[in-house]
DNA sequence: ATTTATACTTACCGAAAAGAGAGCATGGGC
DNA sequence: GCCCATGCTCTCTTTTCGGTAAGTATAAAT
């Protein structure tokens, strides 16, 4: 039995015009996406970071991601990127104000997440155990 | 200049052990599907739903990503589904708590986005006008 | 007997994403 | 002269994702 405050709470939402519903989806998909979540925890935890130290600090990613996710994030203004003319080269990549904002705006994700996994994962137990057979209300 | 006070926030946070680190970046990977997200949030508009209405009000979802999403969400306890054992089937879906406290979390990134929708267009425009050759501080 | 409605499930196919690995530019150290 | 380090970029291959379309079950209506 969902609660209903809560319910309400949530459809009292500014729902605004479908145009910013589209760009706010295409944020949050941007950013949901794996690599990226990493590297904006890693970059708050670091506030300044070379690409190799991104790379080991990102284990399993390939310089490939790596690249196009620091790119996704600077081009989104989440991250600045810094050259250094020098040889060998080093490049800086750190959080903005507005990378920060959305990390901790992802927080209550994260959050979440923590305090409810282990109703998760008693809920993926049950659901590999097979369904049970709902009694339905009306019957 | 990020804001070093956010930042020490966000750090301060209670960093756990990596297993839990994984099952949060899972549940947020899984969630953070563009279907996903819509099913949640329609299905806090309208407490409970058939799989047709479903269908009709995800348009461009196509019946296997939909079946798929809820059953992943299902699977996660963040919906329930209860079936009917009439002809032609007739299946509900409805939020769980879970469900609704997840929507609820999300809310602040869907709020961050909107408020910072301008930075972020005005950051994608300044990419595309061609990144600018920033001076290093040490050079 | 045939059609209809509903909620799937399955097989197949093309597109898109991701991984592997080689190549590149360059100035200093040996 | 040659190698190293760094931060890419490019190409090729593999994997995954998602859409399409067809099939299934069943009872009621025609």
């Amino acid at each position: 039995m969902p609660d209903p405050d809560l319910r309400r709470e949530l459809r009292a939402l500014p729902e605004t015009d479908p145009a910013i519903d589209r760009l706010v989806e295409q944020i949050i998909g941007r950013v949901a996406d794996k690599w990226t979540m990493l590297l904006i925890e890693i970059l708050t935890e670091h506030d300044c970071c070379r690409f190799g130290e991104l790379a080991r600090l990102c284990p399993g990613i390939s310089q490939k991601m790596l690249t196009q996710t620091l790119r996704a994030l600077e081009c989104d203004g989440l991250v600045t990127r810094t050259v250094y003319p020098v040889v060998p080269p080093r490049v800086e990549y750190r959080l903005t104000d507005l990378g920060l904002g959305l990390a901790k705006a992802f927080c209550g994700v994260w959050l979440w997440a923590e305090a409810n996994r282990e109703r998760i994962e008693a809920a993926r137990a049950a659901y590999a155990a097979g369904r049970d057979p709902v009694t339905p209300p009306g019957s």
